[in-house]
DNA sequence: TAAATATTTTAGGTTTGTCTAAATTTATTT
DNA sequence: AAATAAATTTAGACAAACCTAAAATATTTA
């Protein structure tokens, strides 16, 4: 089915509303998420009802239905495609390719995605770390938990961040807390659950607020 | 300045046929280059005349100012470097990337641009021969004529074409006519000025109509 | 459970880019 | 130079996506 750039951005937003929080999804929060009036989001909806991509039913939410996962996921595919072609290929840092990925996710050719995908060596995670779903729309799960819930001498790989604005992702940068890296837990200070953390095999020593260890995401290192 | 889509389709359009038969540009042929309407046309440059990118005078054709040839060129521009992309990147055949550079043409980002041209080696002709303007929009000169021009014995190289439809390409590729072939004009029959070559250094020998030899652009071999 | 509040929808209107039909201007023919 | 034809513009309308203000419904609180 052929999409406007507008109701694919919307079924990406409810996508990725349910998948923080997987019941019915409410017209204000859609709102927020694609920045725009409530009254408009009940217009669109009734629309993406019609099309059989949401199942929509007045004053009582909606969801999104297979096909609309479908799509919504197919969008994020690509965002997250570009998203790696942007920073591996050209060179960006990860802190600057989303608004570009944001208009590169709305163009339409199989081909191209498919030829996007090899040429990019089928990778598994973009930038920030998030999952990038297979052909056939699946994504590759990995146990992935915040820094918070990590305990003390946990040894652990950076993986994905849960804030995805620009000035946390600069300050990770010039923390020398970028993706990949391995860090060891080396202290929790309990009264504000701060952390001190070992860079690497270095004796490279990190202090981090709770704040930022809550919207780290990290792995188990093997 | 920040246009819209239809408007930089609009502003290519009138540079290229101002490109063929530089004149004032009339409605009818802006309306067949776009697919669209005569009156549609007629309202569109009355907008992009307010916003000092063409200059109109009802009934009496349009020409692009200063800022509407900049507009225009930086869209070509970055059309042909996204085929260059397509091809020489993801392995795309040169007949199957016009449709998706359409819709990448229009992406917007200065550093996307600047980062791409980099990344590509920054190129001086795009997959069909034709040039890429550099940063300042100032096209790499060369001396391009119809093979339909050329004489007997001339040693030329394919470097680019007028027809650009598919159809036509593929005939190209199939007769191993492509893009850098190096050739020498064997005969030219005088009653329907069809034509022998010679393609590159081998003995094979290729027999095209005056149609398509004068649908292909060469230049002198060195 | 009734009142107050919050959420959602409807109603009516705007802008962009399109259309058709009618009117106007320019160009061509006789 | 008048008549005809072609090109262009105006007028009025439509669809998509948005808006604000008002009405309807749902939820929370007293």
């Amino acid at each position: 089915m052929l999409l406007t750039f507008t109701e694919e951005n919307y079924l990406k937003a409810i996508y990725k509303l349910w998948e923080v929080n997987t019941t019915k999804i409410n017209t204000n929060s859609i709102a927020a998420a694609v920045a725009t009036s409530p009254a408009s989001v009940t217009d669109m909806l009734q629309k993406l009802a019609e099309k059989k991509l949401v199942n929509y039913e007045r004053y009582q939410g909606v969801s999104l239905t297979s096909v609309g996962i479908k799509s919504a996921v197919g969008v994020i595919r690509k965002h997250r495609l570009w998203e790696f072609f942007l920073v591996e290929k050209l060179g960006f840092s990860w802190d600057a390719v989303h608004e570009i990925a944001e208009q590169l996710e709305h163009i339409q050719s199989e081909s191209l995605v498919k030829k996007l995908y090899t040429f990019l060596g089928k990778p598994k995670w973009d930038p920030h770390g998030d999952p990038i779903p297979d052909e056939q729309g699946n994504f590759h799960l990995q146990k992935t938990f915040p820094l918070s819930s990590a305990g003390i001498n946990d040894k652990l790989v950076i993986s994905g961040v849960v804030d995805h604005r620009t000035d946390f992702l600069q300050y990770l940068d010039k923390s020398g807390l970028s993706l990949g890296k391995k860090i060891t837990v080396r202290e929790i200070t309990p009264y504000d659950s701060s952390m001190t953390l070992n860079l690497g095999g270095t004796k490279m020593v990190k202090h981090i607020s709770a704040e930022v260890a809550k919207n780290i995401l990290v792995t188990m290192a093997k």
